[in-house]
DNA sequence: AATAGTTGACTGAACGTTCAGTCTAGAAAC
DNA sequence: GTTTCTAGACTGAACGTTCAGTCAACTATT
């Protein structure tokens, strides 16, 4: 029908007549991230894949050439599934601070929606696994420039817009990508002592702090504990 | 000479007439973290451990019952030296700044002693092992909160002695050491836009800012990039 | 001579990958 | 409109390798 010379990771988003080959892949991709964040990156086998939707793990081979180009293209795949996700919820709100609130949620507030909080430890392999591996080391670099971007973009807006105070939007975001990224481990390996919903709280004081704006945690998790569907980070 | 059932882990520093046993125990773990930090927690094998210290891999096996166990105590380990380092380096400091500044410095600065960045690597392999590893996992518990009440008492103390302003120790803790460690991952990581003289000065300011006093980079790294040696983290 | 330390040779299981095909459905030939 | 051909999707069984862990023996040490 299609042959596997195609473009690889291709996350097209919307359902436009994909062959079975394209729908195989994404199958194999989601089944990956499932099992890479129950059981761990190094312990994924292609068996587990296979397994998870009923198919041989020949078939799996078959699609991706080796087990490694499975496991690198399911994270490029998460990440972009991710992206594609921020940037949709980002594009219907209103004020830079709104936006920058969603971020901050979207890092901190585990939701309801996918799996349980299984989208952060997969941050934790995917690091682990950026300090070996090329592939995925070039990933993860686009990722935080990508992440740290829209940061930074962001407060250049509400900057611009009388927001916020002025400061350097660079080394904000630099600083507010690391903290999050912190608090996102400790939730990760469910902390005894910072939960998301408090470290959603000390995010938002902090960046509220830096950029001069106020706020107050009652209506800052609007809808409180219940409204949106983050994919994770 | 001693049987294996002892205390595990036990970071006694000081040498003071160890047995065989007990020096191959410690160069058995210290030749695991070497190799964890350049092949990674999963791809460690018991023989390149042995090799490296050039015995046969049945040794490690007499001393460690399992390759497990010699893994989660390397990481014991590593965890106390650091840890016992940390507290000798603040003992010798006079006001809560100076160690507050040193402990940074720690966090972010690789120096020359032990090896490249290795040690920051291992914090990666040590979340990505605790999310599954329940023995891990309890590790990293105990470790995080030794970290923060270290800071914590560290600002206590600096409240007390009028340095720094009143704010709540505990939250900034949390905060501090998810900077931290959020910036750790970008040095650990090698980013191209994180480096960690940046991140030092980054830390820094957010800490005088927050706890009110003056710092500038200039006095900041005392000895300019060659002088501590520290662990890791 | 007993015990701790040490080894080389071996085993058993796990797992990625290969391979030789089977099955299905559509296209081509008749 | 039936048969033949073809190619993609898919599988079961086998191969080969890698490793953690075992074991029986051998060597120092006390």
């Amino acid at each position: 029908m299609t042959d596997q010379v195609r473009e690889v990771g291709g996350a097209r988003g919307t359902v436009v007549a994909q062959g079975t080959a394209d729908l195989r892949r994404e199958q194999m991709l989601r089944a990956a991230l499932e099992v890479i964040s129950e059981r761990g990156y190094p312990d994924t086998r292609i068996a587990d894949v296979a397994e998870r939707i009923g198919i041989s793990p020949a078939l799996v081979i078959y699609y991706f050439k080796t087990k490694d180009q499975l496991l690198t293209e399911a994270i490029r795949y998460s990440e972009d599934t991710w992206y594609a996700d921020s940037q949709r919820r980002m594009s219907s709100l209103p004020t830079a601070a709104a936006r920058l609130e969603e971020i901050v949620a979207m890092s901190c507030l585990p939701e309801a929606d996918p799996e349980p909080h299984s989208s952060w430890l997969l941050w934790l392999d995917f690091w682990a696994q950026a300090a070996r591996n090329p592939e995925v080391a070039s990933v993860r670099q686009k990722s935080d420039e990508r992440w740290r971007e829209m940061i930074t973009s962001l407060v250049l807006a509400g900057q611009e817009a009388g927001e916020f105070a002025e400061l350097d939007a660079a080394d904000f975001s630099v600083c507010l990508s690391a903290l999050l990224d912190g608090l996102a481990i400790q939730i990760a390996l469910e902390d005894r002592v910072v939960d998301p919903v408090g470290a959603f709280e000390l995010s938002m004081h902090f960046v509220a702090n830096q950029l001069g704006f106020e706020w107050s945690p009652g209506r800052g998790r609007r809808g409180a504990d219940r409204k949106p569907r983050p994919k994770g980070r």
